[in-house]
DNA sequence: TTTATTCATTGCAATATTACGATTAAAGGG
DNA sequence: CCCTTTAATCGTAATATTGCAATGAATAAA
């Protein structure tokens, strides 16, 4: 069916897979990577940056601001875009919760 | 065209995305808070605790068990399931380097 | 005003994912 | 030896994702 059954989940659980899977390609990891390196915005070079077609950078850009983790700005003919950088802590507190999750357990199996 | 160019990207890229893949769908996030929550193995109850037909779970964990981050042995009839610890900790290391990325960055948008 | 630049949107083809019914395989209990 | 239990696998339908060519919209440059 490929359709996630979302409804029979936690909106916790549904919140960290949303965020998880924005991160499950590599192109959005470069991105944001991109992002973090320059330490500013970046006004355009993301095609050239990453090998991939205009239209396609630019779908990878909307789902990363759909989901707030970047910001975009027109300037002039361009846009520049950022981390954002207090939806960058949410979302690291999120997954934290998830990823720390221990492990006094000793292997059992 | 629905598939992923991993060629362009380098080796850390794809593995990050590779692991957020896996973390991208709630079921995927339940079994595993599910399987920390018990701290010890589970034979089984995993279909009734997930509201999803047994094909299905047993999917989700393939793709686990796939990755390293649970590990499965064979009970009599049953199969036992539990987190791999080693694993997971090297897991958490190269999410981190991601997710950690800082911030020195005003913001500038 | 025309032309160029930059990025978003649309439309579509190829592939991947999700879910489950049906079946199979393997082990135990009678 | 049958029958049950448990979980993997197969096959398939529905939907989602990825990628790009073509096009559109908006601003700047000439």
């Amino acid at each position: 069916m490929g359709l996630t059954k979302t409804e029979i989940f936690t909106d916790k659980q549904n919140q960290i897979a949303q965020y998880a899977k924005v991160f499950g390609h590599p192109a959005r990891v470069a991105i944001l990577q991109y992002l973090f390196k320059l330490n500013a915005c970046v006004c355009g070079d993301l095609v050239d940056e990453i090998g991939l077609a205009q239209p396609t950078i630019s779908q990878h850009l909307k789902e990363l601001k759909n989901l707030g983790l970047i910001k975009g700005n027109v300037e002039g003919t361009s846009v520049c875009y950022c981390i954002d950088v207090e939806n960058w802590k949410k979302m690291k507190t999120v997954m934290s919760t998830f990823l720390d999750q221990d492990l006094n357990q000793k292997d059992c199996c």
